[in-house]
DNA sequence: AACAAGTTTGTAACGATTACAATCACTCGC
DNA sequence: GCGAGTGATTGTAATCGTTACAAACTTGTT
């Protein structure tokens, strides 16, 4: 599924901007925040706006194409990747990675009260990732 | 437990700021924000400064008598509980809501590299809570 | 009383995000 | 092709939660 097919599937106007965004997000697992995606793109779109860059990104969050994860105090970052998985950041280098879920648990493990109607569902964790939990041993 | 015991059991030296925090969250299950907290204890501590409230809930945080949720994109809450739960956030009306967790799921559910060091867990649901869910349904 | 260490306070700075108004790009009827 | 209309983009200014900082205050000690 490339950029402008998954825009054009959730009635989502096109653009170049809009285009490079998502493109960028699609390429990149890297969860990155709107500095990091203004800074890769600017090169190639001189004339983008950071505000661009923050619309869009609440289009597509509200559209269903991308997640804005609150995992960072600091700044929202963002991910394509919209299927179920949780996140770990490394509360030393910031480093945000995917952690896969066994599906079938979600349901198992929450006592949702049936009359509420759940949108969507962010499982963080934050500790020291495998390089810094290193580094801080060896200290 | 009271709040001057929790303070001591985890080393914190206690002050009539410090104590007034952490009591009122202890007593108020409702996740409030830095600004429900001051407009709740300005009366009783007139002199409190905002500057105090942040200060002492990023200590009590650091302590782990207290966690921080980032469930809302808007401003941090606290919560007292600290023992293993889930949150579910209104984005109607905001209110934030406590959700059970069967302990043992949550080992079951996330494929955790063992070489990562978490510190902690923060399972988020968003949506539409029963009350707003009704009202939404009726317009 | 003088001192030291730690706490609180008020204000100023910071930084991420949003509001807003002007400009731009594209489409459609002429 | 041409100009109006619609929506997207841009740059700047404002907002607002949070943090930095320095001065004033507390508390305990010599
Ligand atoms: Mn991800
Ligand atoms: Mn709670
Ligand atoms: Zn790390
Ligand atoms: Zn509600």
């Amino acid at each position: 599924m490339t950029a402008i097919e998954s825009l054009a599937a959730c009635g989502v106007k096109a653009s170049p901007q809009r285009v490079a965004v998502l493109d960028y997000l699609m390429e990149h697992h890297t969860h990155p925040n709107v500095d990091d995606i203004y800074a890769a793109l600017h090169p190639d779109y001189p004339t983008l706006s950071r505000t661009t860059v923050y619309n869009t990104l609440r289009l597509l969050t509200e559209s269903g194409v991308v997640q804005t994860l609150s995992i960072d105090e600091r700044n929202a970052h963002y991910d394509a990747d919209v299927t179920l998985h949780a996140h770990f950041i490394c509360t030393a280098c910031r480093t945000i990675i995917d952690i896969p879920l066994r599906e079938a648990a979600l349901d198992a493990m929450a006592e949702l009260p049936r009359e509420m109607q759940v949108e969507s569902t962010q499982l963080y964790f934050r500790g020291l990732c495998p390089a810094c939990k290193c580094r801080a041993e060896h200290a």
